[in-house]
RNA sequence: GCCCGCGUAGCUCAACCUGGUAGAGCAGGGGACUCUUAAUCCCAAGGCUCAGGGUUCGAAUCCCUGCGCGGGCACCA
């Protein structure tokens, strides 16, 4: 920041500036360093329920929303997490000069008050104030009071103010805790142990994707940030945990768009002794789990199209769905991509996509009746995939070939192509017991669940480009 | 990386097509008002029109370049 003089900022910051000069100079402090409330603007609500004639004084904290200043009385509205409640000023019961310091408080403005709840001739429950404290003076005007804070950038780049000015955006990311909360409940409940894993991984694996290269000084070599949780969790069941989880922040450097973000959070699960049909089955139970704790009726909207999350969802195999769209059975990678171009972009509902290409599938096993086909599955809703899963691999040889050929993809030039990682492959040697595994996309399950249209709006801080 | 659109006061938007001194609401300042709630009414103030070039007597407006944002494509299990 540069250094700036008062004169030189635009007015609207100038004036704070000489409000808050003015306090110092009438002995007020305009941040304090501590207040003590003894009542949420909710909890203060519901105790007037309880004594409707008026409550004893409570103590209530938050920002000032709006001001109606009017002559010797002066009403305003006090914002906290909770919602929010009407102050009440009197000239006659505060004395002239609490009231005028009152009524020259600005919208934003930290403030504590005290004073009984009870309602105006009007009906509105309020705080009329014994007295009050500014505790924490805003230097900069609030977003349009009306309108809010309409500008996608500035909601981006300023989040503060977005949830400051903007209801939908805190029941966003309210949703979104109460989803992950929801998730480890059910999980947790599950017999699941929620675990962490490295963040630097030596090799980027458990996925297709190209990584974030970074540098370790003293190792004096080059770390990925990682790309997936799988390798890892799995080393974990080897380990004898049997059944792990993690909710966690990985990283693919690839172009941003409305449903990529190059760091999102992913939920992968792995459970010993399972396979992919137990996954669906746990599938349908996050996403149910997870729409309740956002709130999110199981019949409800995405973009203005109906969506039904009532398991359970149809089961199809890709084969079969490519056929129908194309008239032709196809296999290997040219299956994979028919899919992806004529088949995954329309299936809206709920629809679990059965048996891939072993080809696009390096971990996962192999059906028994058919060796080209792996036992994986993506649930996909909206054109998106929200689950990816499969019956794990555990045999080591087969999953060494599978590495190798990937390496000669890599080799071709192919630079998602999923690399050798030999310790993992030494971790099956071990001996892995049948495992299902499941990842999920948290911010696309955040984003079906509130109706979000990009993974920006359930990202607090999503990455843009340089400020300019 | 490519294509399209957008960028005006702290915030929300006019004026741009068709070039002629940049306007309004909110917020802020002053005043009136002791039951308001988008309070109301009166007064005054607030701008490097994203940046830099060009065309023109004259550019917020037309043209070019750059930057930023959005959307699409590419990329992305």
């Amino acid at each position: 920041m540069p250094p700036e003089t008062v004169d030189e900022l635009p007015a609207v910051l100038r004036d704070r500036r000489e409000k808050l000069e003015r306090l110092r100079a009438e002995g007020v402090e305009p941040f304090a360093a501590h207040f003590h409330r003894t009542h949420t603007t909710a909890e203060a609500l519901s105790l007037l329920d309880r004594h409707p004639e008026g409550t004893d004084p409570v103590t209530v904290a938050g920002r000032l929303a709006t001001q109606r200043v009017q002559g010797g009385m002066a009403f305003a509205d006090l914002v906290d997490r909770d919602g929010r409640i009407q102050l009440v000023a009197r000239r006659d019961h505060l004395g002239p000069d609490l009231y005028e310091r009152f009524s020259h408080l600005d919208p934003g403005d930290v403030i504590g008050g005290t004073g009984p709840v009870r309602r105006t001739r009007r009906g509105e429950p309020s705080v009329w104030l014994d007295g009050f404290v500014l505790l924490s003076k805003s230097l900069r005007p609030l977003p349009d009071k009306w309108h809010g804070l309409k500008d996608i950038e500035l909601r981006y780049r300023r989040r503060y103010l977005d949830l400051i000015a903007n209801p939908e955006t805190r029941h966003v990311f309210t949703a979104r805790a109460r989803v992950i909360t929801a998730i480890r409940q059910l999980l947790d409940g599950k017999g699941f142990l929620e675990v962490e894993t490295p963040v630097l991984h030596d090799v980027p694996g458990g996925g297709n994707a190209r990584p974030f290269v970074t540098h370790h000084n003293a190792l004096g070599r080059d770390l990925y940030l990682r790309i997936a949780l799988e390798l890892h969790l799995k080393r974990l069941v080897v380990g004898g945990l049997e059944r792990v989880y993690e909710i966690g922040r990985v990283f693919r450097n690839e172009g941003l768009s409305p449903r990529h973000n190059p760091e999102f959070t992913m939920l992968e699960c792995y459970q010993a002794y399972a396979d992919y049909h137990d996954m669906m089955e746990l599938s349908e139970q996050l996403v149910v789990a997870a729409a309740q704790a956002a709130g999110t009726p199981l019949e409800t909207t995405y973009q203005g199209t109906a969506i039904d999350l009532h398991p359970p969802y149809r089961r199809a195999r890709m084969v079969d769905l490519v056929e129908q769209a194309t008239g032709r059975r196809l296999v290997g990678p040219k299956l994979f991509e028919a899919y992806e171009e004529a088949v995954e972009p329309a299936l809206v509902q709920p629809t679990f996509v059965l048996d891939y290409p072993v080809e696009v599938s390096p971990l996962a096993r192999r059906r028994e009746d058919d060796p080209r086909f792996v036992e994986r599955f993506e649930l996909v809703v909206t054109g998106r995939e929200l689950v990816n899963a499969f019956t794990e691999l555990t045999d080591p040889i087969d999953q060494r070939r599978r590495f190798e050929e990937q390496a000669a993809q890599r080799a071709a030039g192919n630079l998602e192509a999923h690399p050798l990682d030999e310790d993992y492959v030494r971790a099956l040697e071990h001996g892995l017991p049948p495992t299902g595994g499941l990842g999920m996309g948290i911010d696309r399950l955040v984003m079906l669940l509130t109706d979000q249209a990009s993974i920006r709006d359930v990202i607090l801080f999503p990455q843009l480009k340089e400020e300019a």
